[in-house]
DNA sequence: CTGAAAGCGCTAACAG
DNA sequence: CTGTTAGCGCTTTCAG
């Protein structure tokens, strides 16, 4: 992609003071109040006024101030998300749905992670409110994030269910619905003894809700270790090398997400035994891990894109209405069948 | 970790007015112009004066207005940092690095990256100069980013070194040496045959260039494949495959980045060769990939924390002088042995 | 539809 | 060391 310089106007030949809505006015011979009408796209203005200070805007290479705008409006056209690690890239498709409908309006989203956040030691949410953010998306592990119960920024929770605090907007997966698909896949390939990888958090707990719920469903007996561990790969490594060393006869592994099947992969290796021939595994959370050609690991997607769009049209629309009544929006999760996943053997 | 309620200072049981500096000053028995010194940390302020506002501070619960203060001072104390994408978890070191040094300074960071910004089609640095921030860090290939040649507001490239603009500021990992103790370390080990997966932009260009130069001061024939293609996955797999399907003998691989060797693992496991006991495979970046327990990657540490502490303390230097000389920093990486290579079959 | 006037909350000279 | 005085660039009534 080319970028070109029309948009950067860097420092002009004149003196470096950047051109205000005055210098915008006084050149398209309006009032300043016009030029802000113009700016905030106001329908009552003529075209042939707006069409002048379009011009005026673009030649002088003017960009409003946000600073002037927040503190004249008392608001800041800007939300807060806060996640819980950058290295979990689950918060980009978030993000990107995020985007997609604000930054058509003119919204500006800065993002904090609680890990970085913690080293300064102040609250995480501090930032945010010292900035004045307008709204807040809490795509974090509501027992990981600072107290929320009376916060007085809209805010909505996304992508993890709020099992605990008060009364929230939330908008996420159905996990308890995605485990179901993983085991059901499982099921039609043959698979009996399917054991489950789980770990402590609400993702995993939902996680292995639906996977209790499947399994008893299909009249199979549930198989679950690691329950009070890290989701972490390690943690993933462990459990199922217990698996391996106690219960035999386990054809299929169901973890709780891709770092785990990853720790489960190696304890498999370890053991001699061969995905997808030997034993099965599902991942969870669709990463760029499970799509990598090597791992090639069946998962589960959440659409992380249409929960940050999703969630961005609820905290729009909290901010509108903040005293609308709250809402919680569960979408369906898919199953990404790959190379991981096979018939049991005979 | 436990946040308690008291940095949040949520809704007052009075008016739901932000208290604002005159308040304190109000409370504290003093003027607005100490209130301000008191936050700045101004020497010039007596002890007991001092306390006073800093108890009405916590009393109130009052948080300075950015907005205000960014309007009145003409400087945001906040600078932007500009990446390639948020799913190359390179940028979290860094912006560690960052943070351990702008922290404690006071100032706030925001972070874009190109991938999500082009969906927008204004320029990745609009945002930035909209929010006037008082500086930039470049941490993305600088062909990616936006032209830099006459911005006004000073910069630093950080991470990877500007071959081609004008001069700037560079804080950058030396990729040459980076490459040169990937292959004295399979040298080491006896290997004769080295191959190198390569491809396009700045980073694979230095590392490529550490490659021959090792592998010839080492006596060793050169052997590079993929030079002119991407640097992911996929194109690593097509490259190793290419690889041993023609030429024979090759019994170790480095590759341009962690990714790439992923491909290349997916690629020898398709051709039935084991790692490492039939071919050693080496890595760069260090990434989370390489440290995982399945993929044990041997692996280039490029200390990336340290490029951003460098850089943050780069960027500060040149903010208080904008016209000291252009300074150029090469930090020295590390090599992180792991389990994917050993000694070459005898 | 348009222009004038009054700040938003803070900083930065100054003069005490 | 402390208080006073002007704005920073913009939004927003409120009259024309």
């Amino acid at each position: 992609m080319e970028w070109d310089d029309c948009t950067v106007k860097a420092s002009t030949d004149s003196a470096s003071a950047r051109p205000t809505i005055y210098d915008v006015a006084h050149r398209a011979g309006v009032s300043k109040s016009l030029v802000s009408l113009v700016l905030r796209g106001s329908p009552n203005v003529s075209d042939p006024r707006r069409e002048a200070v379009q011009a005026a805007i673009d030649e002088l290479g003017y960009r409003p101030s946000r600073a002037a705008s927040a503190l004249a409006a008392n608001r800041t056209q800007s939300i807060g998300l806060l996640i819980d690690d950058f290295h979990n890239p689950w918060f980009v498709e978030v993000l990107r749905g995020l985007r997609s409908v604000l930054d058509p309006a003119g919204w500006n989203i800065s993002v904090a992670d609680l890990q970085l956040e913690a080293l300064s030691g102040r609250n995480p949410l501090d930032g945010f409110l010292a900035m004045h953010v307008d709204g807040l998306i809490i795509a974090a592990e509501p027992h990981a994030a600072p107290p929320l119960r009376n916060l007085d920024v809209p805010f909505v929770v996304a992508g993890v269910r709020e099992l605990d605090s008060g009364p929230a907007d939330v908008v996420a997966s159905d996990e308890v619905q995605g485990a179901g698909l993983a085991v059901e896949h499982l099921v039609q390939l043959g698979h009996r003894r399917i054991a489950h990888l789980s770990g402590t958090g609400g993702s995993a707990k939902a996680r292995l809700d639906g996977y209790l719920r499947s399994v008893r469903a299909a009249g199979l007996e549930p198989l679950v270790v690691g329950e009070s561990g890290d989701t972490t790969e390690e943690a993933g490594y462990t459990a199922a090398r217990e698996l391996f060393s106690g219960h035999d006869g386990v054809t299929a592994v169901f973890a709780a997400n891709d770092t785990m099947a990853l720790g489960a992969l190696a304890a498999l290796k370890e053991h001699g035994l061969r995905t997808p021939e030997d034993v099965s595994v599902v991942g969870y959370d669709n990463t760029p891990l499970a799509e990598s050609r090597y791992l090639d690991l069946t998962s589960i997607d959440s659409h992380n894109a249409s929960i940050g769009s999703e969630a961005a049209r609820a905290l729009l629309g909290r901010i509108a209405e903040p005293s609308a009544p709250r809402r919680q929006l569960l979408l369906a999760p898919s199953l990404m069948a790959r190379g991981s996943t096979a018939a049991p053997p005979s």
